[in-house]
Formats: C-alpha cells, sequence, structure tokens
DNA sequence: GTCTATAAATCGATAGAC
DNA sequence: GTCTATCGATTTATAGAC
C-alpha cells in the first residue's frame, strides 16, 4: 500500500510477463502443430508436447486447461491464418479473376499448411465446429469470413449476367466442395492421380466449372 | 486314427462351426462399425465392442490377431460393398448417362454407409492403403474398380468426341474429386450448407461440370 | 513458474482355469 | 470356445515441494 518509486519499471515487467506468456503459448501450439503434422491429430499427447518444448507436462497446464484446449485454440488460430492467406483474392477487381484467386489461395493454403487445414476441415468437428459458428455469426456482411467473401462474388457474377442465373449460394458451395474434394483426397488417399502441387487440378477444376457456369 | 461310422455327420459338425465362426465375424465387424459411427474410429477399443457383442474381450482374439486387423477386415469388407453399390451404373448403356449413374451411386454410397466410407476416404489411411494398392494391381483390365470404370467410361466419351480432348485419366480425378468434396464436407463440416440428400448438389455439380466438358 | 511424483482411468493383449 | 484375472504401458490431470 506504500507509494513506491518504481512504478513506471513495475509496469515494464508486467508487459515483460505477458509477453512471454504469449511466447510460451507460441511455442506449445507450434509444437503440438508439428506432432499433428508427424503423427496425426490421434497422437497429440500433453506428455509429446512437453518433450517437444523440454518442460515439463505440468507447465502447459499454466497456459492451457486441457488437450481439448490446445485443439480448439489450433482451430481457431488456424481460421485467422485461412482468412490472412485469401487477402492476395481480395483485391482482385476482375470478378472471374477473383473466383480463380480465391480457388488458388484456397488450395495453397491447403498445401502450404496441412496440419491447419487437416484440423480444421477433415478432423473431429468437435472443435472446428464452434468456431465456424461464432465466425459466422459475428460476420454482419457476410463477407469477412472465406465462404461469405467468395457467396458475395458468385452473386455479383450471376447479377450482373456474367454467371447463369442459378441460386448463388448453391454455386459457391459447389465451387468450395470441389477445391475441398482436391485438398482432401491429397491429404489423405495415397491412391489419388495427382503427384505434384494441387493447383494444377485445382486449375482443370475452376476451368471447368467456369465454362459450365458462363451464361 | 481308427475309421468310424460317423463321417458324414462329422462333416456337418465342421460346417457348422465355420458357419458359426462366420456369423461371430460379421457380429464383431458389425459392431465395431456401429461405435464408429456413434463415436469416431479413436472411440473404437475392443472392450467397446466385446461388451456390444456381450462376450468377454478375450473372445474377440479368437477372431481377430489385433485391433488393427479388425480396422483392416472393415476396409476391405467396405471396398466391396462399394464396388457392389455401383452395379447399376455398370449397366448403363449411353456414355452421358452413366457417368451420372456413376456419381449417383457414389454419393448414394457415401451417406448410406458413412461409417465405411469415412474409413475407406477419409480416416486414417494406414488401413485403406494396402487394400487400394492390393485392388489395383489385382485389376489387369483397369476396369474392376470403382476408378477405374470411371476412366475407362471418360476415355470412351473422349475418343467418341463427346468430351473435349482432354487427359482422361485427369478428367476421371477431376470428377471423383469433386464427388468427394460433396461427401466429405457434409460428413464432417456442419457448416456445410447443404441441409437435405447430398445427391441433389451432386446432381448439379454433375450438370455444371458435363457443361464444362462437352465438346 | 517449474518441477517431481502420483492418482485415477483406460487401453491392448495374454495366461490359464474350466 | 469362453471366461476371469491381470500385466504392462499409456494417458490426462493434479497436488505439493521448491
Amino acid at each position: 500500500m506504500t507509494p513506491t518509486r518504481y512504478d513506471a519499471p513495475t509496469m515494464g515487467i508486467t508487459e515483460r510477463k505477458e509477453r512471454q506468456k504469449a511466447e510460451m503459448r507460441d511455442l506449445i501450439l507450434e509444437a503440438a502443430l508439428r506432432i499433428i503434422r508427424d503423427e496425426g491429430f490421434a497422437a497429440l499427447t500433453m506428455r509429446k508436447i512437453a518433450e517437444a518444448i523440454e518442460y515439463s507436462p505440468a507447465t502447459i497446464y499454466l497456459h492451457f486447461a486441457s488437450r481439448d484446449d490446445i485443439a480448439l485454440a489450433l482451430v481457431a488460430d488456424g481460421f485467422a491464418k485461412l482468412v490472412a492467406h485469401m487477402a492476395p483474392a481480395l483485391h482482385e477487381e476482375d470478378l472471374l479473376a477473383r473466383v480463380e484467386a480465391i480457388g488458388r489461395c484456397y488450395l495453397d493454403f491447403a498445401q502450404r499448411e496441412p496440419e491447419t487445414y487437416r484440423l480444421i476441415f477433415m478432423e473431429d468437428e468437435r472443435f472446428a465446429a464452434p468456431i465456424m459458428l461464432a465466425l459466422k455469426e459475428a460476420d454482419g456482411n457476410a463477407g469477412d469470413t472465406a465462404f461469405g467473401f467468395l457467396l458475395d462474388t458468385v452473386q455479383e457474377l450471376i447479377d450482373r449476367g456474367i454467371y447463369r442465373p442459378l441460386n448463388a449460394k448453391a454455386v459457391a458451395a459447389l465451387l468450395w466442395s470441389s477445391l475441398h474434394g482436391i485438398a482432401a483426397l491429397k491429404l489423405s488417399c495415397s491412391q489419388y492421380p495427382f503427384e505434384g502441387s494441387i493447383l494444377e487440378p485445382g486449375a482443370l477444376v475452376m476451368d471447368i466449372l467456369t465454362r459450365g457456369l458462363l451464361a
């Protein structure tokens, strides 16, 4: 309760502690993502994370309440990464080029961050569902989420008579699922007959679909 | 070693034993599939299977060497089910109608046997990969597997000038991945914006793709 | 903050009685 | 053929020392 001359330095200590806490959080999440990539989601255990970051398992519980809590954080961070990865497509003025860019950015994310993509769209939806729902409900103009952005673009293409007069939501879902099919098969089916980058089959499917969608 | 008068009845006993063994095998696999459907593949344990069939865990090991062995059998049986489910499409004479029927049968299987579809195309490929590989290598005329049948049909459509002159394998893969995208999102993403049967978005995507593929 | 130690639960698989 | 009993390993999560 007695006033001290060290008020200012104390503020600096608080900030340093917060910074260190955030660093530890990132350290844990990065290690978790590495384990998922190498051994799959089922192999993600607190002990393995602890070993990877060279701390005891108990320490992790100072930053995350449970294993599920870590998975939830990975999904939330992953979603932010996906939205950030779509940024280049946002600035594309030409509508047809924008749809093409959306597809390319989406598949590029899937193959650059396969663990994250798996976690969001292919794994136990127990973690992804609440986060997708929260993002959707927070999205007033329906354009901040990745799907909302695609939907708006498709709607405009239809309104301008460039696409045939189909249901915009159905068309957006169709584009999404076609891209997801490529990403998902590449990530979990060794018999998928494309060897290299999925951008190649991605461009093909976008081309064929566009031909079928044009008025 | 001494001959007996009961040779014939003994044969009947052997057959009954084989029949009972096969019944027990089916009982175990059906219970396993039910558990996977209700709780996911990770929740499949020997103890849960034992409880479901009302036998002790030890009994299961008389029919299967391990948990992995059960998963492998489920995938093998599941593949046979898928191929059998595609039969109606096989008899379709018109090539375009056949492609459409292949897509419809494929998605119908995915939504009628979601656990099996998951296990084959969406889960740990450790079990599916060896079986898909064995089927592929045993397939001399490349038409017995589901994908081989689709590939042959696409090749014929291109040869006859109905489809544009594209690479048949790429087109077959494109059709497959587009259908898989619908099935996979429906099975593991609660935000996929189609409520009812996936045959509806399936028909739409096949229609758009066909328009884009026609010469 | 970070650790050691451990509780409590659950798993696959097996040995041996009957 | 089926069971009981159990081994041994692995897990999450926590309590308490420092």
